[in-house]
DNA sequence: TTGTGTTTATTTTGGG
DNA sequence: CCCAAAATAAACACAA
């Protein structure tokens, strides 16, 4: 290593940008999502360079997990420790850096909020699909923040993972993990009513008892994920793929995952009774979605500040 | 009080 | 060079 002194690279900032560390960490856990404090230590686990300036750092990392879409919180149940809620992505913003930097995006992923008060006038929403039926807001309080922010952004199709595949050490899961979400296709279209929930649909299916590929969730699709810097004395290695966190099995009686159960602070719920499987799971959690999930693709969401939108993406 | 979250404003930077 | 994405700062609300 022509390399004298400083032993490598690891006092450069990584070529990551924050979302990209984030989502990184997220996907390294086998939950796929991780609350604050976790993300924080993932990345001073593995990048030097950020264990310094912390509150710098730290802070535009908390405005990333607020102010991007991408990143949905999924608040804690009662029962478990810890403070504030896990982090997981948004089941639709597929592979953000497919362009293959993982600097930047392509385009950002944003979810088209509908104002409470003045959608009615129908906002020209460019989806993938065409109607979807105005409801009219109910019970829930709204926060004006995020509300008629238009912007133009991306999305709509899932990610292929195209570029990080060559990042995954050939062996391991031959399968070729993909993206969490691409598991959408094992229950069809209603992940995406599911998705509005807040949960990530490893949690779901596990939750649900659905057999959760286990190789498939588990592995990581990142360059760093599954590896320490420590250890390694030196530059930016080149990855390893350290598959960690099995997925616990599911013997059955195994209560709750260590998967809190989103408990949406809007969702007074609308105890529908019949309801199987997915579909009852988010009519508890939210109501007003189980109807609009029967229909087609109407995107459902909820805005970061708890309250449930119907929302499309941009393009 | 600290750790979390949100939000607004401003500056920097990657890429076309 | 231009634009949008990302980074940085900072104010402020909130809960444990």
């Amino acid at each position: 290593m022509p390399r004298p002194g400083k032993n490598s690279y690891s006092d450069q900032k990584p070529p990551y940008s924050y979302i990209s560390l984030t989502a990184m960490a997220i996907q390294s856990s086998s939950e796929k999502m991780l609350p604050l404090s976790d993300i924080y230590k993932f990345i001073m686990d593995r990048f030097p360079y950020y264990r310094e300036n912390t509150q710098r750092w730290q802070n535009s990392l908390r405005h990333n997990l607020s102010f991007n879409d991408c990143f949905i919180k999924i608040p804690r149940r009662p029962d478990q420790p810890g403070k504030g809620s896990f982090w997981a992505l948004h089941p639709d913003c597929g592979d953000m850096f497919e362009n293959g930097s993982f600097l930047r995006r392509r385009k950002r992923f944003k979810l088209m909020r509908v104002e409470h008060s003045a959608c009615k006038s129908g906002p020209v929403l460019h989806s993938y699909h065409s109607h979807h039926s105005q409801h009219p807001l109910h019970q829930s309080h709204h926060h004006p923040s995020k509300l008629g922010v238009g912007h133009p952004e991306y999305l709509g199709t899932m990610g292929r993972l195209s570029h990080f595949q060559s990042y995954t050490l050939g062996g391991g899961q031959s399968g070729g993990f993909k993206h969490p979400f691409a598991i959408e296709s094992l229950i069809g279209r209603d992940y995406k009513g599911v998705m509005a929930s807040g949960l990530p649909i490893a949690s779901v299916m596990h939750h649900l008892g659905y057999p959760v590929p286990v190789g498939g969730m588990v592995n990581s699709v990142w360059p760093h994920v599954g590896m320490l810097s420590e250890p390694v004395s030196s530059d930016y290695p080149p990855f390893s793929v350290a598959v960690k966190g099995l997925y616990h099995h599911h013997p059955g009686h195994q209560s709750m995952p260590a998967v809190p159960v989103p408990i949406k602070p809007t969702a007074t719920l609308g105890t529908v009774p019949s309801l199987t499987g997915m579909t009852a799971g988010v009519t508890q959690l939210c109501p007003r979605s189980a109807s609009l999930m029967e229909r087609d693709a109407t995107t459902l969401v909820e805005d970061k500040s708890g309250s449930l939108h119907h929302a499309l993406l941009q393009s």
